[in-house]
DNA sequence: CAGGGCCATGTAATCGATTACAACAGGCGA
DNA sequence: TCGCCTGTTGTAATCGATTACATGGCCCTG
């Protein structure tokens, strides 16, 4: 076998046109029964196999999907591209992934350069004149930014954020600290909002510190806390991976959790079932999540159904384990 | 702006043919410096962006590589994949990532519709003849299986689950239990292997129990050792969420790590460091696998530099934490 | 000044599919 | 029998780039 066979490799075998073999292949209805069965026998004898490039050159259509985060190696992510993946991989759709944060020539050539019929963005920070350049069909997905001026998918954080307050509020807490996430990202501004907003609707003391969504942030926090003259003994960090930090610097300094201090995290990553105690928090559903962003954007790829105007918000729902207890008294 | 403008445009506001802009830019060396000013000037005037496909049709690579992996939402992988991406992208190819259990036709697919030039597996049990039919140059990183006969990267397990063993013989732990991988897995294999060779040639008590490196199986397991009548005070899991799922479900007996039992992982993942107790564990430098990986396959494809023939080893080193101590005399 | 070589550029073939349109055969109704 | 319709197949244009080869101008050398 030299050199890979083409279509014109499977009509002279089958003694058909190129047309013939194409049609039979694509559109198998359209073509002679008979013809039909000697071109997938040559087909089958050419072992050949269709050029995605000629193909998409030709449709002017990539069957790709790009997916962009801010950090390919985070766990949060990881499981959500896993399920774009699936629900594009089903629907025959290669997925390209590529960080954010890459040199932003390059990042824009990605939207530019046809290899991909749409864009799923996993991140609010890119220059919005850049997105909004590139000619294709986008959504957001979790994050958003309303200078991208595109549809997107997310949880509802600010009534996520109440759950846990509630939460926490509900086992006597009167005071509740809350571990930032960064204040240059929207779910970081987001959730320290909808912090101050529930503990002023509940009628308890908010406090506030800075992190950065990131367990060594999360370490910090704690540090920070545990010199406070009158520390809170209620913590919300801002994510699962802060919270953890959190608890691990405090079991460090002999602070036990929830005994001491309790702690809520967000997001429900896979480890916070099996930490050490378990950790309560707010659990995103990041399977539905990509996967619902995949089956809007493929609906509006290939049946060419638009898609929705606004940003869509599903709930998110509180996961109570060992980290938090009720207040002392 | 109607439709994408194409070379043929750039050419025509530019007064030169096609063949000058497609030589200006790609080989700006060939062409006159006046020209190719002016062709500059033409594709910045017309917002031309080239067409990948056409491109890729003309050349007969796709500047793409794939990765394939078990699944993509483990935190195991991402780290390396996002690895890859980092080095792809710097060399101007792009990611594609497939979970490699999708249904065999249209992984089989992946490899033959030209639209990637290389392949990364980091799955060790696909079919051999569908990967040997793969007409592109190819890496195994991590996992390996012979039957592919493919250049690989990965860590030398036997050796790593050695020095885990050496380290709970050395705190004179005299019976350890290994809460093995799946088996039919060679990661899950190598690792069962070294470790009886190890036990073996330390000349202490070995004991073995089923897991497939989840922190589900880790927990059963963990309810097995406790039922146990002399159990020993040491295991070594064969992966860092299996040790998780271990010490959580420890953690619900009331059993004390390390105060009852010291227990070591494999990988170290991000979190094992911050887990309570934090892990001690094996060492697999995640980053550099990924990237040595994709440099090889790149350089590969871009400079013709043949991929090694054999598969390598690197060593992978024990990090010793907070979740081993010495036995109990 | 003729001839050779080099440089810059143009012409046109090419990559491998899809698809608009043409062509042809056979069946059927008038 | 003629003409039309339907169903099947072929011809050739097309997608948008790259690149082998041809061309023409210019400079230099003998």
């Amino acid at each position: 076998m030299k050199t890979r066979a083409r279509l014109a490799d499977v009509a002279a075998a089958a003694g058909v046109s190129t047309a013939t073999v194409s049609r039979a292949l694509s559109h198998p209805e359209v073509v002679g029964e008979e013809t039909r069965a000697r071109v997938m026998e040559a087909v089958q004898a050419t072992g050949y196999r269709i050029n995605a490039a000629a193909r998409d050159l030709r449709q002017q259509r990539a069957r790709s999907i790009l997916v962009l985060a801010p950090n390919l190696a985070n766990t949060f992510f990881s499981r959500i591209i896993a399920a774009i993946q699936e629900v594009a991989g089903a629907a025959g759709l290669t997925v390209q992934i590529s960080d954010s944060r890459a040199e932003a020539a390059r990042l824009a050539t990605l939207g530019h350069d046809g290899r991909a019929d749409g864009i799923i963005l996993l991140d609010g920070s890119l220059d919005p004149e850049m997105v909004r350049g590139w000619p294709l069909p986008m959504v957001e997905l979790c994050e958003w930014n309303p200078a991208y001026d595109l549809p997107g998918l997310a949880i509802d954080n600010e009534a996520a954020v109440a759950l846990a307050v509630e939460h926490l509020a509900d086992l006597g807490h009167r005071r509740i600290l809350h571990v930032a996430g960064p204040q240059d990202n929207v779910l970081g501004t987001s959730r320290l909002t909808g912090f101050w907003q529930a503990v002023a609707a509940r009628g308890v003391e908010g406090l506030e510190v800075a992190g950065d969504f990131t367990m060594r942030s999360g370490a910090q926090a704690a540090r920070n806390w545990a010199t406070m003259p009158d520390r809170p003994r209620a913590v919300f960090a801002a994510s699962d991976e802060c919270a953890f930090g959190f608890m691990s610097e405090c079991a460090k300094m002999g602070i036990a959790v929830p005994g001491d201090v309790s702690v809520v995290g967000f997001d429900d990553v896979d480890f916070a079932d099996r930490y050490i105690p378990a950790l309560t928090t707010i659990h995103q559903p990041r399977a539905r999540l990509g996967r619902r962003a995949a089956e809007s954007l493929i609906a509006a790829l290939t049946e060419g159904r638009p898609l929705p105007r606004k940003r869509e918000l599903i709930e998110a729902h509180l996961v109570i384990r060992g980290s938090t207890s009720a207040a002392p008294r």
